[in-house]
DNA sequence: GTCTGAGAACTTTTT
DNA sequence: GTTCTCAGAC
């Protein structure tokens, strides 16, 4: 079988920091001129690059691709006759997955590999759903290895997944900075789906064989290519059959698989450990013996990769494996020339005598491998020499440490010297290899000091507390005393003031579990009651957790999810014909505006007004209430509710029934409400229907984070409850679990009347950034999350004690949250995220129903109403189909892409709808936001309002937008109602943080098309003492240059 | 009625 | 910068 080089591992011009003539037709040239006979296609998971691979490549049927003849044909013929050997195309791919694990945030690169555009194609659909795809052609995504393992092998059946580069220290599965202890730990219980890892620039097999869990992996090497220039600078040879499973099959089996040539790894920046500007180079067992101290500053050495095969080394030798191939190491040819032309690698000597090399010797890796030794004369008389000692290995290195290249020669300068002078050439001096004697193993420096865990520790008084407490109570076992007593309130109706952060959802859902296994209560007798579907699917998972399996859940709903509930088992006491359904906003509004001819905005306008009037039972003036009364029958005659119908209808039928009534105030014994202060009249009125004689009553809430008023909630729902139950108990729960102290400290002055008592440390200082503009602020935020995750520091140790304080924390992307006042705030820092490829997600809930072709599918489906989930898939099957017809050429409204998205949505909304009603689908579908898509395994930075943000927190928050502009919107600035509303906002917003909170505003921001001057928000002067302010530095990059070395 | 251009107003927060 | 409105011209 004949052999051939395998480069593995390339890049296309669409990933970052790589040259703009990466096509396929430059890879094609640049592998046939390095002798490379297969090449990576690279960035498949990039739309613009795979469209760009099949208009381009065809298949040979072997899971390979090859450029078309017509192509190919005229592009070979430029090349030199010894360089025209055909090259082959393997689609693969590289990840970066950066994600939380254990207590480290992980950086891990991968590389991916598929015989199919089909394979490659789910493969990117997958990923999508995940992050974001295609800000770069090697995207970013906050996934688990073994995730992102695991949708490459759900996305062909022959796709398979490598580690790459695996040692370097900041990107790698075995990576001393962000990486795992072995491959096993990083690829978890899919870890056998692994059989081949890459060695990277800067490793070479040799080190690998010190690591016996590596044994089991065949290992490749590759260029990781920037430009065409670097291809096949290391490289792995094969002796199989050219096809996408014999190279598979030779790297499982060893069968085909010969081995690799290698860069000599002391060439990399980073092999043996130093300090750069100390002039201090020290191989791993030296800097050991100094405690990875500089003997020069005293400061923690810079480690390098050799130093991290001494820790995870257990093997004193280096043994090659069974599956070990061959190795040769190399020097680029145009390093060598450089060398004995006396000039750069770069410069344009080399540059022709590299290509008269090609023309008169064949392709670079024939030079350096196998071209008889005595034609190298032609090219430079001391080529000969030089390639002879490369092919023997003895070359002179000198390690790469803390940044610097190392160098690797073939003459020694003198010698180089007497021979240019023509003098005779004389044996090499022994060249003296880097220590591999054996070096004591040092354990890896332990986090045990991180200075706080993500759940909070109990304070002391309570420990006591629980001692002394009734012992009989597993299930409220973790409460403090404030929470207990709440809890054990059982037979009065109940009114909890609770803080932020004070374990209010504990004490919920504890209290509710409690009910049902102590106190034998049915659970469908307790229902939970919500403002949002998020807060129903936490509080769900919540109890799940805490109720053994056998235990039926109780009923946890949000409003208008009962009320809907209600209204269907009902829905004759009700007056609703039996198919009535919700209809969504945005249908309505068509219809709305198709009947009444009003604008977008005035129809809007409009909704809104008729929303507040009938939630307010006011009456508008004659001309609106005509309008009004034509959507009421427009409504009435096609059987749609809206959603303040949902709970007026409701409210309005239990109080007219007084049977309907009697069957809802007796369904619940126990009923609970979460975030009170955001009630409405209409859901008191419900709250008030629904508990009867024998129904506990607890609310839950917190008046100074009342945020809806200008909804029509009720900010006297308090007050109310207790004139209405006068008999209710009121608690408070003020200890702060949440924040560190500071940011306790800052919530208190906004809101002084309730003080939190703080539990946790110190913590660091809040921080003030004042931005410039609105596109600094964004650069602030990715700054940070970049300094926090431990982007790019390359100057910190990795057992050094000095370490950036952002390391006591291990950060996730989902650990950061960036909150506004306004949506259209988002926009700023998307743009920057994309940029530095942070995946984040904006939790605008878009309704999937503002799609064309969602609205499509919706005006299709309504045709052929189908009442099974196998009927339903059909019919959405056959509108594909359909649509694909009628959009077709110049006319097509729907692109491709918008089909099989709303295609995929609506397929995963009708299996979730499983066997229910043709208007059950047709309302999940109304109700479906896109948000509701994305992949939960994938990690991202929140983006939202900070309405949005009510009831989550995170470890990282920004608050963002801090002007007076943006809080005082209708400039009355003494309108005191809505001015406690904002500020009650900003305290909100800034309680979801943990254990940073970084606040910002700009000076001046483009809004409505110019820059306009901001001025600082009233409310910060309140924190001002305690905030340490920080301005724009001066950036020395321009910005795109400077994102290339982040992540 | 329909077209045009100038000028005004504009982007809250959501089940 | 965009969208909408209104007045005035056709």
């Amino acid at each position: 079988m004949k052999r051939f080089w395998a480069d593995l591992h390339v890049h296309s011009r669409f990933a970052r920091a790589t040259s703009r003539n990466l096509d396929l037709e430059h890879l094609a040239l640049g592998s046939a001129e390095k002798g490379i006979q297969l090449v990576a296609t690279g960035d498949c998971t990039y739309p613009a690059w795979r469209q760009e691979m099949k208009e381009r490549l065809y298949a040979e049927g072997n899971g390979l691709f090859r450029l078309k003849p017509e192509i190919e044909r005229p592009l070979m013929a430029t090349l030199p006759s010894g360089c025209q050997k055909e090259v082959r195309f393997i689609i693969s791919g590289e990840i970066s997955t950066i994600y939380k694990k254990g207590d480290k945030t992980r950086k891990v690169h991968h590389l991916v590999y598929h015989s199919s555009f089909d394979a490659a194609d789910r493969f990117a659909e997958k990923l999508a759903k995940i992050g974001n795809i295609v800000s770069d052609g090697r995207p970013i995504l906050g996934l688990d290895s073994r995730d992102l393992l695991e949708i490459t092998l759900e996305s062909g059946k022959d796709s398979w997944l490598a580690p790459a580069h695996i040692w370097t220290p900041w990107f790698s599965a075995l990576g001393s900075k962000s990486g795992f202890d072995s491959i096993e730990e990083c690829y978890g219980d899919l870890a056998s789906h692994i059989f081949a890892a890459e060695t990277g620039l800067s490793s070479d097999p040799e080190m690998n064989w010190r690591v016996s869990s590596l044994d089991r992996y065949r290992l490749i090497s590759s260029s990781d290519a920037h430009s065409p220039a670097k291809l096949g600078r290391e490289a792995t040879l094969f002796s199989c059959e050219m096809g996408f499973q014999p190279l598979r099959h030779a790297l499982e089996t060893g069968e085909g698989y010969v081995g690799t040539v290698e860069f000599f790894p002391e060439e990399g920046k980073y092999h043996a450990d130093g300090h750069r500007n100390c002039h201090i180079r020290l191989n791993p067992k030296e800097t050991l013996a100094l405690d990875g101290l500089c003997p020069v500053c005293g400061k923690p050495l810079t480690i390098g990769v050799a130093h991290r095969v001494e820790m995870l080394a257990d093997r004193e030798e280096a043994i090659p494996p069974a599956t070990a191939g061959e190795v040769s190491s190399l020097i680029p040819l145009p390093e060598i020339l450089g060398e004995l032309l006396g000039v750069g690698s770069t410069s344009r000597k080399v540059a022709e005598r590299y290509t008269e090399s090609l023309r008169v010797l064949g392709s670079e890796m024939a030079i350096l491998h196998h071209v008889p030794l005595e034609e190298m004369q032609a090219i430079h008389p001391l080529l000969e020499e030089a390639i002879r000692r490369l092919r023997a290995g003895k070359v002179i290195r000198q390690a790469g440490y803390d940044g610097e290249y190392g160098v690797i020669r073939l003459f020694e300068k003198e010698e180089m010297e007497k021979l240019t002078k023509g003098g005779l050439l004389f044996p090499v001096t022994e060249m003296v290899k880097p220590s591999r004697r054996p070096i004591t193993k040092t354990s890896l420096p332990s986090d045990d000091n991180r200075a706080f865990q993500a759940s909070p520790n109990l304070p002391n008084v309570d420990r006591e507390d629980l001692a002394r407490d009734i012992p009989n109570y597993p299930m409220l076992s973790t409460l403090d005393s404030d929470q207990k007593a709440a809890a054990l309130i059982t037979d009065k109706a109940l009114m909890v003031l609770a803080g932020p952060g004070s374990g209010k959802t504990k004490m919920l859902t504890q209290r509710i579990a409690h009910l049902i296994q102590k106190k034998a209560i049915p659970a469908e007798k307790c229902l939970l009651l919500t403002f949002t579907r998020r807060a129903t699917d936490e509080l769900k998972a919540r109890v799940k957790q805490l109720l053994p399996e056998t235990e039926s859940p109780p009923i946890i709903h949000s409003f208008h999810s009962l009320a809907l509930d209600m209204l269907k088992k009902d829905s004759k006491a009700f007056g609703l014909a039996a198919d009535f359904r919700i209809v969504d906003p945005q249908s309505l509004k068509k219809a709305f505006m198709e009947m009444s001819n009003l604008s977008s905005k005035r129809a809007d306008e409009a909704l809104e007004r008729f929303s507040l009037l009938k939630k307010s039972g006011e009456v508008g003036d004659l001309e609106e209430e005509i309008l009004r009364q034509s959507l009421e029958n427009l409504k009435q005659d096609n059987h749609w509710l809206d959603f303040d119908d949902l709970l007026i209808k409701v409210v309005n039928g239990l109080e007219n029934n007084a049977s309907l009534r009697e069957k809802w105030a007796t369904a619940f014994s126990f009923l609970s409400v979460d975030e009170f202060q955001d009630i409405d009249i209409w859901q008191y009125r419900l709250v008030w229907l629904l508990t009867g004689r024998n129904t506990q009553l607890t609310v839950i809430g917190d008046p100074d984070q009342a945020i809806y008023h200008f909804r029509g909630a009720d900010s006297e729902c308090f007050t109310r409850l207790q004139q209405d139950f006068p008999e209710i108990v009121c608690r408070r729960l003020n200890r702060n679990y949440r924040s560190m102290a500071d940011i306790v400290a800052a919530a208190n002055r906004i809101m002084p009347e309730n003080k939190g008592q703080a539990l946790r440390g110190q913590g660091d200082k809040i921080l003030l950034y004042l931005a410039s503009d609105e596109a600094d602020e964004a650069r602030f935020v990715v700054q940070k999350i970049e300094e926090l995750m431990g982007g790019h520091d390359m100057l910190t140790a990795q057992n050094g004690k000095n370490t950036a304080k952002s390391q006591e924390t291990a950060f996730g992307f989902r650990d950061f949250s960036v909150l506004y006042r306004h949506n259209f705030q988002a926009k700023a820092f998307e743009k920057a995220f994309n940029q530095a490829g942070i995946p984040f997600r904006k939790t605008a809930p878009i309704p999937i129903t503002c799609h064309l072709a969602v609205k499509a599918f919706i005006e299709k489906i309504e045709q052929s109403p189908q009442e099974t989930l196998q009927d339903r898939l059909i019919v959405l099957k056959n509108i594909t189909t359909e649509l694909a017809q009628e959009n077709q050429g110049e006319e097509a409204v729907l692109s491709p892409a918008d089909r099989e998205q709303a295609y995929s949505w609506l397929k995963i909304i009708a299996e979730k709808s499983g066997q229910q009603s043709h208007t059950f689908f047709l309302e999940q579908i109304a109700l479906a936001n896109e948000v509701d898509f994305h992949d939960q395994r994938g990690d991202r930075v929140s983006l939202m309002t900070m309405h949005a943000s009510k009831g989550l927190e995170f470890s990282a928050v920004f608050v963002t937008g801090l002007e007076e502009e943006n809080f005082n919107l209708h400039h009355q600035p003494d309108n005191p109602t809505e001015i406690a509303e904002e500020k009650r906002l900003f305290y909100v917003a800034l309680t979801r943080a943990r254990d940073y909170l970084f606040l910002s505003y700009a000076k001046k921001r483009f809004i409505y098309g110019e820059y306009q001057k901001q001025t600082t928000a009233a409310f910060l002067n309140l924190l001002k003492d305690m905030l340490v302010t920080e301005t724009p530095k001066k950036r020395l990059f321009n910005d795109r240059k400077a994102q290339y070395s982040l992540f």
